[in-house]
DNA sequence: CTGTGTGAAGGCCTTCACAGCC
DNA sequence: GGCTGTGAAGGCCTTCACACAG
């Protein structure tokens, strides 16, 4: 099986937002030409990104927008990614109850927490377990990522638990890196930075 | 005055980070390639990106930290941003606490929402204003750039509450397009797509 | 010999130009 | 004509190779 560029990757997934509107909005077809003028896109950056995946437009005609979607979702998403969230706070909490977390795609599926006085609630109906359970209840959870959003100071511990429950893959908004041993993939998010470089964009 | 990259200025922020780490642990000196090992990047990356700011680095020696760091400050952040935020709910709420958003880079001044419940109230230092009240507040506050952390269906409100009160730039975390007049820039943040294109790289 | 600064090379990704098809 | 699909060109960014400095 071919793999895509995460740059592709990720245009593919706003693709399929978008087609999502335009089905809703029930829209049949779409050319490249439109769906460049929604997303801000060059036609042709479009049609070469679909066309790599393989061809499914028609000349004159366009994309049939429902067919281009199940496409496209078919090679992006072999199966749906299921992630665990450790900690609840601020930002975990807008974690959980993004609705983005909750699609065909996307599952996350527990939550982690210190606190005694969340554990045991569900949030967005998602259980929020002590950390001290990660071990019993991630193997039965077919996750496959953790993300850690817990303050720096308790981060490498939390690394380390999500490492002991057997994911293969963290992502990382604790503003501080984690150590973890090879076979791991580690992908740090650093809020100040992501946010600071946008704004040197947009403020200049 | 010399314009650098989006990416160049990511990087500059990342070393700015672990500048600040390595000034923490008194460090004095530190060479291109001991940051390449903690950045994960690639030692003659780094030195291009000093040396196209301009050198400060010795031969032998490497870059005096703390040199090295406000010189990275002094090219990446001219002025203070300052930010306000519409919408204090679950991901509004993750960003009022988050600490990057009170440097001496980015300051978060205000915020505002509709729920009375919670208008009048501060987080972390930071007042929450009714979203009737941005008119007045905003021009007050030096404020540059807004953020949308509203629900998709109140985005394109917000948006036109932020250019009447004269900002330039939105950052939108709401999963729907706004639309602007000419001349204000809008960077448009999916968090569901931006997660995915995350997993998709981590689980794949 | 150690480490910076930089022109040149290489690679990836986007854009162009146009062939093919309906 | 209208729109997709794609080889070729172009541009940007990263990596290499090496000159230079202490």
């Amino acid at each position: 099986m071919k793999r895509f560029s995460s740059k592709t990757i990720t245009r593919a997934l706003l693709y399929i937002r978008i087609l999502e509107d335009l089905i809703a909005n029930k829209q049949e077809f779409v050319s490249s030409q439109l769906l460049a003028d929604i997303s801000g896109l060059m036609d042709t950056q479009i049609r070469k990104d679909i066309s790599s995946f393989g061809k499914v437009g028609r000349p004159r005609i366009g994309y049939h927008t429902r067919e281009l979607k199940e496409f496209l979702e078919a090679v992006v998403l072999k199966h749906t990614v299921h992630v665990v969230l450790f900690g609840a706070g601020n930002l975990g909490s807008a974690i959980l109850k993004y609705p983005g977390f909750q699609t065909e795609k996307i599952k996350l599926v527990a939550a982690f927490d210190k606190n005694p006085r969340i554990v045991g609630r569900t949030v967005n109906g998602i259980p929020i377990y002590s950390v001290a359970e990660a071990g019993a209840v991630i193997p039965k959870s077919h996750a496959e990522v953790g993300i850690i959003a817990v303050p720096a100071a308790a981060s490498q511990e939390i690394a380390d638990a999500i490492v002991a429950a057997g994911l293969k893959g963290i992502v990382n908004f604790a503003p501080a890196s984690v150590t973890v041993p090879k076979g791991v993939q580690v992908r740090d998010i650093d809020l100040s930075i992501e946010f600071l470089s946008l704004f040197y964009d947009i403020a200049g």
